[in-house]
DNA sequence: GTTATAAATTATAACTATTTTAATTTAAGA
DNA sequence: TCTTAAATTAAAATAGTTATAATTTATAAC
């Protein structure tokens, strides 16, 4: 299912002109295969044993490139680096604020607040960003020390 | 009013030990009268009238500060730089994805979402981050080109 | 299968927000 | 007033990301 998920998006992607090389095949695909948040460097780092050449420009552009498909989101934190995280389906994000280790659930749906926002203070409200902070089950039982 | 909240929130300052410089003070005196969310360049910006010589690592310096003893919050967001926001009370945030207006706004809470992520994840939830997007009526209005 | 060409990749330099460093100045208590 | 730890300053360093220009390549037309 991985597999049908790769082809689709390969197909997106081709369907609105973009060209498939043998780096943006990849980079698509270990972020579907990795299941993970990967940042732009954790990419460039796990291809560049396929790709010793690859720069991290390429990784960059393709992440743009997916990101403008519809294909890819950014997940942006205050200090470090931006993650990245293959659109399925819409979700929420819990994250631990010891190891920094992000984690998936599903949540009805905020529609409710977007309408209040939008009543109290005059905008049309298009979407949101909802993230729970915590600390998670690892970091609790092995007593690591909070991220000042 | 707002002298009083400067007042306190020194108070707030010198009980913890830390030493009231005149950058300092002005810093605080800036984020509590403009009422805004200010990036530290603005910041910088609008008091090198009154401190021709001042550092822009003191105003980092300073926030940081502030912001361990809980007076000051920090917004970030994915491309520019961060903002901050004097703490009063507990609010959320609508921003406009034109002009990157940020306006104030209140809601009861989320503990439910909170709640539920816990029961998902396993995770224990310490607190979580919302925030609305869409277009202010100043955009929407004059019909300003959205940011790509 | 060749060829043409626009698009993609690469290597490197540039950029920007923020932090670090080390020297100098200063707030505040004795 | 004196003392000293803390704060400020100026400058350099850092890190993530983007821009540039030369080279390579995916794709479609032939
Ligand atoms: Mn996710
Ligand atoms: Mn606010
Ligand atoms: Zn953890
Ligand atoms: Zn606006």
């Amino acid at each position: 299912m991985t597999e049908e998920r790769i082809k689709e998006a390969i197909n997106t992607l081709k369907e609105s002109g973009v060209r498939i090389t043998p780096q943006r095949h990849a980079i698509l695909e270990f972020l579907i295969v990795s299941m993970a948040h990967p940042t732009a460097d954790d990419i460039y780092k796990a291809l560049e044993g396929k790709f010793p050449n690859m720069s991290v420009a390429t990784v960059y552009n393709n992440l743009r490139v997916f990101k403008k498909a519809g294909l890819v989101k950014e997940l942006t934190y205050g200090d470090s680096s931006s993650r990245f995280d293959f659109a399925s389906s819409d979700h929420y994000h819990v994250i631990c604020s010891s190891c920094g280790k992000i984690v998936d659930f599903h949540y009805p749906g905020l529609d409710e607040v977007e309408a209040l926002a939008e009543h109290v203070t005059g905008f049309s409200a298009q979407n949101h960003r909802m993230e729970v902070y915590g600390v998670c089950p690892d970091c609790r039982e092995h007593g690591k020390i909070l991220k000042s």
